[in-house]
DNA sequence: TTAATCCTTATAGTTAACTCTAAGGCAAGA
DNA sequence: TCTTGCCTTAGAGTTAACTATAAGGATTAA
């Protein structure tokens, strides 16, 4: 069965293997075995793993409460519905950061326009002539 | 014209009085008059104005490049254009944090699946099995 | 064999963005 | 008047997540 080492590891992950070696010592990978000399061997299994470790932190997940999950897969069955309610609470999460980019988009795209108006009229001082033309709402 | 105290403004703007406090420190908020004792009083334009900042923020921007922004808004009409150009650039950015946070949906909702899955059995082992039987891809 | 290139551990330093403390000024209400 | 509760400044402390250094061991390539 192949193995990664750790800089290999990271380049597949767009890590560091200092970042790796950071999160083995948080306790992130406890499944990682080592060779006779104690080097990290990453199984295709381990790369997996970490990709589903990234993918919580993109959700803003701390890497302590990251660690909390890892500790439920290893105490096997008996944490399926932690680990369920886990990924659902990270669903609702990720639900309300696409909700909160959207009115985000709103602004910049507010914002864009404002300056194609600028722009043309060569200054900004078209806006407050609008604005004093017809007040906003 | 209603002017708020900086605690007023935190509170409107759900940060801090200490978050105002560095944010003017690191040059944001040039535009709060004082008051003559040396009080912030923020305008509601200046309110609209930190709403623009928190919104930078949150497409990751870090404080010292939304300085450089505040900056050009200083200068006038000739940093129109860089303002535009910003702007555009930070559209790109919510776009593609927008698809990343798709990609990062599917792997959760992926999960939650398998969680399902493996409760209705009772135990994890039924995606191994089911893996041996139809290997994947 | 010798240098390069990996790897290890332990520990220190960095960065961003706050977050708070200390010391003190001012102004309104009891 | 005096206490409460704002406000100010300067500067120190905190936190998360790296990021790097030091000292040294093992493996590979010329």
């Amino acid at each position: 069965m192949k193995t990664y080492s750790i800089s290999q590891a990271a380049k597949e992950l767009n890590l560091t293997a200092y970042t790796l070696r950071y999160y083995d010592k948080e306790g992130l990978l406890p499944f990682v075995d080592r060779s006779e000399s104690g080097t990290r061997q990453f199984k295709e299994k381990d790369i997996d793993a970490l990709r589903i470790i990234e993918c919580l932190k993109s959700t803003g997940m701390p890497i302590k409460e990251i660690k909390h999950f890892i500790d439920w897969c290893a105490e096997g069955d008996s944490s399926l519905q932690q680990r369920y309610n886990m990924f659902l609470e990270r669903k609702a999460c990720v639900e309300a950061q696409m909700e909160e980019l959207k009115k985000t988009m709103e602004m910049i795209d507010h914002k864009c326009h404002y300056y194609e108006t600028a722009l043309e009229a060569g200054t900004e001082k078209i806006h407050q002539e609008v604005k004093m033309e017809f007040p906003e709402y």
